[in-house]
Order: structure tokens, then sequence, then C-alpha cells
DNA sequence: TATCATGGTGAAAGCGATTTCAATGACAGG
DNA sequence: CCTGTCATTGAAATCGCTTTCACCATGATA
């Protein structure tokens, strides 16, 4: 592998001269015109294990999901990875699998195979997490919930839901049932729920808290939950959930004790999903930006890193949503 | 920052016993102790920077997907978290967007910074390609493509679509489309097109080439090429897709040319997408074993890294398949 | 007693860059 | 002619670890 000293040598001048020329600091005209040839002339790539070490960065940023099969997951990523591309870093990714402890678990891994920033695609913050995230040596972005004094980029769940719940207590006639995930997930387990109520109730329309079920993010606790439902309650005519994916479930649940094709309209969910979207015209559901809210963690993350200090800031950023088919 | 030197001082040795203690060579039992305290009261960890530019590893993968969120290719991808966590490695993420230059870029750019090992889940294979695979400096593991002298975990394409080529020709009366996406994605192109009308002509009805378009992967390109399909030939009564997410696109636009539900027993797909599923039943399609592919993709390349020189060896490994619904 | 393995040990030499530092030469102003 | 800038330059010191090497005991073997 050829290297630093072996160009320096081809063009007749020292290291420093060479890396000066790589950095962009002083060298003659004469100079950098012999080093670019031979570099060229050698294929010469700096080791960056080397400049490392030496200068503490290494261009690399860790994302920690909570899945990454996932529609919304894998978009977010998506939209992180176009950005780190764009601007010169690269993507060290880290899959919890739902295991809010080996969050934990990587964002010390982290400290170790050392990132210059962490994005952190966040469920559950419990104290442990706030503490971690705290002390935490490199710049870090939450995306997905909302954390006081931590820079993060968020959708207003409560807000949306509560629109959601409006619009549809005054299309739906007949019982409400909700099916949602675990309230340790601020964002799309307490705020969905509560403001789903809120919605309903602001519209006159309250929901039966018998009539609420919890999931866990899955297509099959969907359709479980939704099972459960029907049968403790079959005069339910809509349930709402708090993701597409167990909307699905719901859906294939209420064709199965209903009948093919009676799910459609009975069902409603959060984040759009195109499959969703696809095969069933449209159900009411929740519009986000996913992929925005990863390239606007990302950026915000980089501009802090390499911004001239200060000049960028971590704060926190709250995107828009758009209810869809109601 | 705690170094080497600092818990070696503490612990009154030299920075040489201390990382033989870590890597589990020569030390007596009293010194280990006292340099076990050493590091827990230190709370040191090792730089992984300066570790690898002294050996050369960096226990980092690089993993090249053709598009982060597909839900094939993020299971395949989560199987391929899952052993890599497993062993100790971590995963550097690179997205190319459906552009296999960007293939070629990435492959280059894992060069530089530096990984210790690659998995490429390869769509089109070019020369260019094969010649970029063949001169990498670090191993190198395929999922998705059968080439030749290259280690790769692939299904068999062409039987799976034979088997249900032929089958569907039992099933189906009328005319049968397929939509297919680019022949030079050897596999999903070329193969499944191939095998499928083999199985259609075995079964005796053999697929009329007017009737064959080509989609790009996503939904909304198998929807239009159905439409068009549609308009061209009306009386079409079932179209083959080359994957599951374009069979949903053709499902749309047959709910939408024939009325709502009708198409639910008129498409088939590749893939055994789990929305499709539960959204429709189940159409008929091949299932793959995803994450298994990342999974032993990955097994292989890390026993040829870690494994005791040559007792691993890269090797072609074909998965089994099993046809759904049909 | 002479000879050998053998387990343990620390000093010191890298790994391949970046960066400090002192030195140089050129050139303008006084 | 002296002094002060200012652009350039290379030698050398790091960065924090791993690994070679020479060397010491110690106990076994001849």
């Amino acid at each position: 592998m050829v290297k630093m000293k072996d160009v320096a040598e081809l063009a007749g001048v020292s290291s420093a001269a060479v890396s000066r020329y790589l950095n962009g600091g002083y060298i003659s005209a004469d100079k950098a015109e012999r080093i670019k040839q031979a570099i060229e002339l050698t294929g010469y790539v700096r080791s960056s294990q080397a400049r490392a070490l030496r200068t503490g960065s290494t261009k690399l940023i860790g994302v920690i999901v909570p899945k990454i099969n996932s529609e919304s997951v894998s978009r977010i990523t998506a939209g992180i990875g176009q950005v780190l591309g764009r601007r010169g870093y690269q993507m060290l990714l880290a899959n919890t699998d739902n295991a809010p402890d080996r969050e934990l678990e990587y964002l010390d891994l982290f400290q170790n195979h050392p990132v210059d920033g962490i994005v952190l695609v966040a469920t559950m913050i419990t104290d442990e997490h706030r503490r971690a995230i705290d002390s935490c040596r490199v710049p870090i972005v939450l995306i997905g919930q909302h954390v006081e004094g931590a820079a993060c980029v968020y959708h207003d769940d409560y807000e949306a839901a509560f629109e959601l719940g409006r619009a549809l207590a005054g299309r739906v006639d007949g019982k409400i049932a909700y099916i949602g995930v675990s309230e340790e997930d601020r964002a799309a387990g307490y705020d969905r729920r509560r403001g789903f109520e809120a919605g309903l109730r602001a519209a006159g329309n309250p929901l039966d808290s018998a009539l609420i079920r919890l999931g866990s993010f899955t297509l099959d606790s969907g359709y479980r939950a939704a099972r459960e439902l029907l049968a403790d309650a079959p005069d339910v005519s809509f349930i709402a959930c708090a993701t597409d994916t167990m909307a699905a479930g719901a859906l294939r649940a209420l064709d199965e004790v209903r009948g093919m094709g009676e799910g459609v309209r009975r069902v409603s969910g959060f984040g759009d999903n195109a499959f969703l979207r696809a095969l069933t015209g449209g159900i009411p559901t929740v519009h986000y930006g996913y992929l925005t809210s990863g390239v606007e963690a990302t950026n915000m993350l980089l501009n802090a890193l390499d911004g001239e200090e200060g000049e960028s800031g971590l704060k926190t950023l709250k995107l828009g949503h758009q209810l869809m088919n109601v």
C-alpha cells in the first residue's frame, strides 16, 4: 500500500508538504503540481485510520434504529443516508430490534468505536436514556420523540391524532375502538392515544376505554388485538390504530370476521404506508415526511459538527403532518 | 481520555503488559488482577482507532444495498445486522438508490475507509462489477445473484419461477401477462422471466410475448405497466409480476379497471410480502428466506475473516424457496 | 554442572497520517 | 542597510495501541 512518504519522495518534497496539499495549507504552485502528479501516478489514497488516530475524527455517524425492516424507519434511514453521503460521512448502522436496552448498549458502543455524532431513531426514552444522552461525548440528534434539552426532529403526534380523531368522529356512526402501542413510547403510544381521544371527545363522541387494546407495532399484533376486540365487542364499527402496519392486521381481522372487503372503510392508521394505500385505495391515516425527518436531523447534526463552532447549534424541529383520506 | 499508559502506570506494569492482558497473551495472575482493577477504576476503553491503525483491522463490514426502504432488502439487512452484532462487528451501510454505478463507487470508497469485508446485495452485475469484485482487497460476499468465481448466497429464481409458472398455467384460464424488471438484473429480471415462461410452456400454455411489460421494482411502475397492459389487451385475465411490490401496483390497476376486489385472484408476485399477504389473503408468490440469506452470507464472510485461515473458504450457497398460495 | 525449554516482562519500534516549530528567502518600508 | 511581514518549507513530535526482541527467572533434563 502506497503511503504518504512514498508520494512525498516521488514528488521530491516532505510528507508535511503532501499533507498540506491534501488539506489546503500553504503550498507553492509548482510543488502542488508535482504532488498532484505523484498522487495520480501512484494511486495513493490516505489511510483514514491513521488520519482518524491523529485528528480524532472518523467521519462516521452512528445511526440507531429500533427495527430496520419497517417502512417508516427505512425511509428515515434513506433520508439520513442521503445527507451523509452528500456531505462525506458514512453511516454506522445499529439495529436494536425493539429492545430499548440495546439502544443504551449501542450508545455506549459508539463511544468506543468512535463516531463523530449519533442519530437516534427513538422509541422509548427512559431516565436512563436521558442520562446516556446527556453524558454522550459526541453530538446526538433524536428522531421521533420530543425530549426536553436534547436536539430532536419530531412530528406533533398529539395534534395529528387529535385532528384525525375529530375528523373520524363525524364520519363514523357506531362504536370506535383503538389499538395503540405501549405508552412508554411517548410519541406513538401516549401522544397518539391521548390526541385521538381528545379529538373524539371534542367532536362529542368520546372513546369507550373498554375498547382500547394494545399492540406492538407488528401486523400480527394488530391482527390479534382486532380479533380479540371483535370477539369482545361484536358491535364495534371502526378500529383506529396507532400505526398503518397494525391497521393492516386489523383489516385482515375485519375481513375474516365480517367478510372480504368489509374492513377497508373501517380502519385508520398512522404513517401512510404505500402498500396499504395502493391495496385499499387509502384508509384514513396521517402522512409524515419520514424521509424529510431523516434529512433534517442529519443536516442539523452535521452542521453542528462541520459548522463554524456555535453558528449552527443543535435545536429542536417540529415537522408538519397531513391528514389523508378523511 | 484515559489511555493505556495511564492504566499501566496505575497498575505498576508496562503498557505492553496491559495490551497482553487485553489480548490474551502471557501475563501472570497477580498482574492480571492489578490491571483489571486499574481498568475498572479508570473506566479505560481502548481506542479502536489506534488499534485499527496498528492491526489493520477495523471490525467494520461494509454493506451495500440497492435501496434500504424495501421489505426484502431491509429483511436481508436485519439478518446481516444480527450476525454482525453477535460476532462483534459493526455495519457500515451504503445505499445506492438503485444506481449500479454508485455500487462501484462504494466498493471503492470501502477500500479507503477500510472495512474488513463487504456484503453486496446485488442487482445488476456488469463486467465492471466483476472486475471491481475481483480486485477487491477484502473478502466480499454477494447476496441475490449468482456470479461465477465470487462468493454468493442466492435463490434459484429460475427454478422458483418455473414452478410458479407451471402451477399457474393449470389454474388460470385465459391470457396470462407478465410484468418483469430489467434483464440486466440477472436474477430478478432474466431468470424469473425465463423460468416463468418455461413453466408456462411446460404446462402447455406459453406466454404471449406481446403481453410482457417492464417495471422498475416500484409499486408505481407495476401500476403503470398494468394499466398499459389492460388498455392494450383488455382480455388479459392474469398478471404475473417479478416482485410483490409491483404486484401490489398491478392489483390496484386491476381494481380500478375491473372493479374493487377483482384483482386479488388475478395477480402473482415474488417475495411473499407481509402486507400483501395480510391485505389480500395471499396472492400466488414465492417465499424466499431473506433474513436467512443475510445471516448465511454474513456468517460465511466472518468465517473467512476470523476462521483459521482456509478452514472456512468463501463458497456459493443456494437457498431454497417455497411456493405460496397456488 | 551445563543446557534447555518455558512462562513472564518491559523498552522500543512501528502503524500512517497531522501539526507544531523554527528556519528560510523574498520583498516592502524606513 | 536594517527590520518586519509573509508565504513556504521540512524535521520531528504526536496520536494510542500492538508486537518484536532481548532478557530473566525457574525448573526440568541430560
